[in-house]
DNA sequence: CAAGCGTGGTA
DNA sequence: TTACCAAGCTT
């Protein structure tokens, strides 16, 4: 079956099955705006299985837009902590605050408007406006590429930013007017759940449609270039406590990797330099008693740390811009994973109980 | 446009 | 173990 010839079938096949297996999640129990963009928000580049968690505690500690509008910024990336892509949480509560203070604290209900929000790109802007709003615009992602591109068999690369154009205006020619919220949704579902990466076609609600299943090409499409290469740092890290027992720690610059969460202190290793030589050239703070505490590696998207932890102790005050915090002030922080794991490696070894 | 930006799951 | 992801956005 030709797809654009049979609009209305299309549509009717995709919207039937998603009303009918859609998977209950917890953000498709609203229509509230505010909830919808904290989901998308949360959604992007992310599992549903892992977003569930953090989004139910979200929306409980911020149960609306004034709410998250007023809250302290290290409170959110509290809420973010583990979840990634720590900007993302940043941005929304800066585009939560322009709603706020420049729409009368309602979410604007056009593309123009809404895409001027922080954080808010052109897939955001088209999921919000058709799930929250019912308006017909395009919310293409991941998974809208891949449907399409099998589908109509399109070989354009996905990995150029221009190639997306492309899947937007399909889908502006495509779209259900009645139930635009259905249809993005239902293509979004099917990627997720029958169109994989391996697809399952002879569960597919619109295989007849799809040119690439006709054909074989499945398995060929989405084509995406990739080009990627990982760098890798040595990192030694050392866990400092004072005689009161509290432990040196810094926020990390405002921009840049895991920007504004807090760490112990860091030095990129270089050459044979002892950890000692390290931190005192780094510093300037003379430390004692070092004490290996825990090695690892952790893996961003982009590179990777070689982390060496240290423990160790120093009776001076802290360097500028490092603080000395008491265990529960340090639980309370946000912290990016590689330093919770030397938190509850130091926990472990202090048998530290805190209040969190 | 290309690169930077997290984390955990899976083949 | 390596590679590739998973409902992208900013600079």
């Amino acid at each position: 079956m030709q797809l654009f010839e049979q609009k209305e079938n299309f549509r009717k096949a995709l919207i039937t099955w998603y009303l009918t297996e859609k998977r209950d999640l917890p953000w498709r129990r609203t229509n509230n705006p505010y909830y919808i963009w904290v989901s998308e928000v949360m959604l992007q580049q992310t599992r549903v299985d892992t977003v569930i968690p953090y989004y139910e505690r979200f929306i409980e500690k911020f149960p609306t837009l004034a709410d998250l509008a007023e809250a302290k910024e290290e409170d959110v990336l509290k809420m973010w902590e583990g979840l990634g892509y720590y900007s993302r949480g940043r941005n929304l509560q800066a585009g939560v605050k322009e709603v706020v203070a420049e729409y009368d604290g309602q979410i604007p209900g056009n593309r123009k408007d809404i895409s001027r929000l922080k954080g808010v790109g052109p897939y955001t802007a088209g999921a919000v406006l058709s799930i929250a709003f019912g308006v017909p615009e395009h919310a293409v992602d991941g998974n809208v590429m891949r449907v399409l591109s099998r589908l109509l068999l399109i070989e354009e690369d996905i990995a150029i930013p221009r190639t997306r154009k492309i899947f937007e205006d399909v889908v502006m020619e495509l779209i259900d007017e009645e139930d635009p919220s259905s249809f993005n949704q239902g293509l979004m579902e099917l990627g997720a759940t029958i169109c994989t990466p391996n697809p399952r076609c002879l569960l597919c609600p619109v295989r007849d449609f799809c040119i690439a299943f006709h054909e074989g090409k499945q398995g060929e499409l989405p084509v995406k270039s990739k080009k990627v290469r990982m760098k890798t740092i040595p990192q030694v890290s050392f866990a400092i406590r004072n005689p009161d027992g509290k432990w040196l720690m810094r926020q990390r610059p405002t921009t840049g990797l895991l920007a504004n969460m807090w760490e112990f202190p860091m030095v990129e290793s270089t050459g044979d330099a002892s950890a000692e030589e390290l931190f005192r050239a780094a510093y300037g703070l003379e430390i004692s008693n070092i004490k290996p505490l825990l090695d690892f590696t952790h893996i961003f998207s982009h590179l990777t740390w070689n982390m060496k932890s240290y423990l160790s102790t120093t009776v001076k005050e802290a360097p500028e811009g490092f603080k000395f915090l008491s265990n529960d002030e340090v639980e309370a922080l946000p912290k990016a994973i590689p330093v919770v794991k030397i938190w509850e490696e130091i926990k472990k070894t202090f048998e530290i109980n805190t209040k969190g």
